[in-house]
DNA sequence: AGGGTTTAATTGGTCGGACCACCGAACCAC
DNA sequence: GTGGTTCGGTGGTCCGACCAATTAAACCCT
């Protein structure tokens, strides 16, 4: 005995989720001049008909988002996201910016193809035989992962080798991106075998402290990865996504 | 002597971040394993003595450091900050753990090395008269700004020149550790004259469009503060910080 | 009248308690 | 077993109240 339903049909995301895509869009788009004050808690919560806790849900996400910035006693302003807003906020704008997808995923493909290599070197240099087992087990133990998850693997302990935390927290910001459109690279056969073979020839350099030829190795990889997926996009420009 | 004080003087921070501050202390030291469930809202709230309201807040704010996932129905769950924390998580554990800033210092300067010289050749390829305006406005016109802030606006004109949006959201976080530390660059009086030609030069090859200069240029002054901030860094292991 | 102080209004932060939506495990019927 | 049901527990939302910080108007003293 389903009560009846006064308000919308179900909502499938929290609520506050939706007030947060709400506020993020007219800040973005300048709805919301930047410097200027949001409507208090108590406003927002009553023309947007939520309760104030949700409305402060919503606010404290664009604040970690370094969107907003809520002052005690005084209120909540816009920022300028060119300015201060980070990774998280790039991923936020993609869920309600589809068509510039495509450009961040070049943006990213062409960050990664700068820091890769060089992080491939330092990892050479820097590795310790626990990295080396783990890219071992990786390689031939683990025999579960798919192709996606074995790169997504790979990469993450070449990145702990190198030893440079912000090398991997780039690389986690990446991965969330390789989950999501890695089919865009790992759908083509010479791909999946391509990257087999990167893996192997990689072990081989970072075991043998090679990092000169790691950081080849990585660089050669990538470019050939961001030119294959360019030429993906590309192609599939007319096409939709679900 | 050092008896703890049970009740706290004054909370000079907000409430929420307190607890905050402890939950992500308690995960990245391992007290919390990977994949362990936390206790519940209302046991955190019972225990801390605190509202469910606020342990709620802080929860949220670990979430979107993607340090925990919160599962509705269900619980929250610690994740591997290895794998999957951010950016702004970093910039936490530099707040509780102030001996790895050195090395987040040092991790942060070598990625810069590495990314600002593409990010300035692309600029001068991509860059349109707006950003020289700009340009020439920050180096000529704006006489208020400190040292600092003015070469921060460089970069920062610069990232939008050349189209990258993740070159800027990297600089905006290089920037927040910038207006923190730069002075471990700008109190030499050597390194503000390099820094005031630096601008210069850049300034005249960007406009040139001379992007394989405008590489050099920014390659030798990232080699150059990575080197000098080094030193200062060695120079200061026995300083102690409040 | 001018300048510093007090007060009041406004706004975000915390509180307590209630109910709703969702998940998972135990249970039950088949 | 399989599939549905029940039920307890957990996060999500709501309500209304008070605390704490900020701002600006009102005030007072000189």
């Amino acid at each position: 005995m389903t009560a009846k339903i006064f308000t919308r049909p179900i909502s499938r995301t929290k609520l506050y989720e939706e007030i947060e895509d709400v506020l993020l869009a007219s800040i973005i788009q300048g709805e919301i001049a930047v410097g200027e004050k949001l409507p208090t808690e108590r406003i927002l919560a009553q023309r947007l008909n939520v309760n104030r806790s949700t409305i402060r849900e919503a606010l404290s996400k664009l604040e970690s988002l370094d969107l907003v910035e809520i002052r005690h006693g005084d209120g909540a302003y816009a920022k300028n996201y060119l300015e201060s807003g980070n990774l998280e906020l790039i991923r936020e704008m993609i869920k309600l910016d589809k068509p510039n997808r495509e450009g961040i995923i070049r943006a990213l493909l062409e960050m990664r193809t700068i820091i890769a290599p060089e992080m491939a070197f330092t990892a050479a240099q820097n590795r310790t035989e626990e990295h080396v087992g783990r890219l071992e087990e990786v390689l031939y133990s683990d025999t579960g992962l798919s192709i996606v998850e074995k790169d997504i693997r790979v990469h993450h302990i070449i990145a702990l080798a190198s030893g440079n935390i912000l090398y991997l927290v780039l690389l986690n910001f990446s991965n969330k991106f390789m989950r999501d459109y890695g089919y865009l690279y790992f759908e083509d056969e010479e791909n999946r075998e391509r990257s087999l073979k990167f893996h192997e020839d990689m072990y081989h350099a970072i075991k043998a402290h090679d990092a000169a030829e790691s950081r080849e190795i990585m660089r050669d990889v990538m470019q050939y990865s961001q030119n294959a997926v360019f030429r993906t996009l590309l192609g599939s420009v007319s096409q939709g996504d679900k």
